[in-house]
DNA sequence: CATATAATGAAACTTTGTTGCATTTACTTT
DNA sequence: AAAGTAAATGCAACAAAGTTTCATTATATG
């Protein structure tokens, strides 16, 4: 799908900002942290607004989060049924310990048996690693 | 097992710092981030003391990271057996998203299959929702 | 096209984490 | 037990990451 038509079922407005953080994610085929945003957009767009952005995309389920062990906050672009009321983004995430990247695995999460008197909402899974290109460098 | 003898097992000098920080997991039975060990160790203790005793405890096998969504690192005590050459710190974790705390559970990761095209070194996953106490409040 | 509402940009600030260096401390060896 | 060495500490300065406030500008809707 196309930034301003995701933009538009997201009900956000339609901003340069926007569409080109959008761009970004749509291009990247892996997570993208704010400051990767920020120096791959160069200076056109004030650091606060990217914070912003980010924050309202998650919030109205076009991108989710991807964290690792570094601490480092990435988000990656939600499958199409991801919105405001429920984000369903369960597979495992890559990370690779050698390029700091992340990606989005077509790997469902195992079941498991969850204590009970834990309310779960949502599991997180990340498989750290190296990764293909690393590997041979 | 008691500060001391773990200090000394993992081949760390004993020193007030360690010895302080040591007792505050041994007793937290949660994982803990540099912010939390500050404020419950007072000013008696160097904040960049504190970061690099978290590193060089993490190097050496005492603690293990347990990460979340918020970006927050903390640590937890690691399993009798882990060491610097290896940790084995292969449990599912759980962050309550209201109060913020993160508790190792003892529940093993299930096993995947992940793509034979990464070199995967281990796997980390935490289950996200609302602990016991908070669910009272 | 006027207007209400939302997004932006800029400055200032807070929090979090790191680096370099001089001083102090812990452990080893004698 | 004293000396020597290697490691840990404390401090200052810095760097990076994230937040808040507020005035200005832009977007979408009627």
């Amino acid at each position: 799908m196309e930034a301003t038509e995701l933009l538009k079922k997201h009900n956000l407005r339609k901003t340069a900002t926007r569409t080109e953080v959008l761009k970004e994610y749509l291009s990247a085929g892996k997570a993208l942290s704010h400051a990767e945003l920020e120096s791959k957009l160069g200076e056109h767009f004030d650091r606060v607004t990217l914070y912003r952005t980010l924050n309202s995309f998650e919030e109205k389920g076009l991108l989710h989060k991807v964290y690792d062990e570094t601490g480092t906050v990435r988000f990656s672009l939600c499958s199409d049924h991801c919105d405001v009321s429920s984000h369903e983004d369960d597979h495992v995430h890559f990370h690779c310990t050698k390029c700091g990247n992340s990606y989005c695995l077509d790997l469902p999460i195992p079941e498991m048996n969850l204590p009970k008197d834990l309310m779960i909402n949502d599991v997180y899974m990340v498989a750290n690693g190296i990764c293909k290109t690393c590997q041979r460098a």
